[in-house]
DNA sequence: CCATGGATTATG
DNA sequence: ATAATCCATGGT
């Protein structure tokens, strides 16, 4: 057997994010299959992490232990999950890109209006979200033991082949691959070479 | 491509 | 106190 992404030190937290692929995320009456993960550390030079600049209010949980959701709002209207990896004191977070509803499809369809096919519910970090109808609330809240809002199950099969690239909307670092995702999985949403913020 | 929208962060 | 930024989505 492999081991657990609980028990990885901080510093293979892209390992422990390729061993999140496949896995299970079940809350509020629908199941998804992680697809579509995202590394981010507080060690070391990572800008794009929020915890490069140290512990503050906002992304506390991200040094605590591993198992628990660091949940943020982005853009003022939508909300991102990550899984706290590594030991306590050594920031870094797993972000739930995608994911594939296996169970609740119903709900999921009813979350989700906007998606016009299946392989829309969850093709994205706040769609994914909002098909489990998670918000800010499921913050510092427990994936491992029954105790929050999620749980989290392993996979019901192998993941399949894992592909790598440069993490989406960092414009830094783009020499680390820590992008993971099931190859050719229908749900991962299409690399976009950045975000287009500047005029330009 | 563009609008939306609010918390977070840095700065004074 | 203010201003710029931000791991996005949906519709044009």
């Amino acid at each position: 057997m492999t081991t657990s992404w609980l028990e990885l030190p901080s510093e293979a937290v892209d390992e422990a994010a390729r061993l999140l692929l496949g896995w299970r995320l079940t809350a509020n009456g629908v199941t998804v299959r992680l697809t579509e993960v995202e590394a981010y550390s507080g060690l070391g030079e990572d800008p794009a992490s929020h915890a490069h600049r140290g512990p503050t209010n906002r992304n506390a949980v991200m040094f605590g232990p591993a198992g628990r959701l660091y949940v943020y709002q982005i853009y003022g209207m939508h909300f991102c999950a990550n899984i706290v990896c590594g030991e306590s004191g050594k920031a870094a977070a797993v972000l739930l890109r995608a994911g594939a509803v296996v169970d609740g499809l119903e709900i999921a369809r009813q979350r989700r209006p906007a998606a016009r096919r299946d392989t829309d519910l969850a093709a994205g970090p706040a769609k994914l979200m909002q098909v489990l109808a998670l918000d800010k609330g499921a913050n510092d809240t427990s994936v491992i033991d029954g105790t929050g809002p999620a749980t989290l199950s392993p996979p019901a099969e192998p993941a399949g082949t894992i592909a790598a690239g440069p993490r989406v909307g960092v414009t830094s670092a783009h020499d680390v691959p820590w992008r993971f995702w099931i190859s050719g999985d229908p749900t991962v949403s299409v690399y976009r070479r950045h975000t287009p913020r500047r005029s330009g």
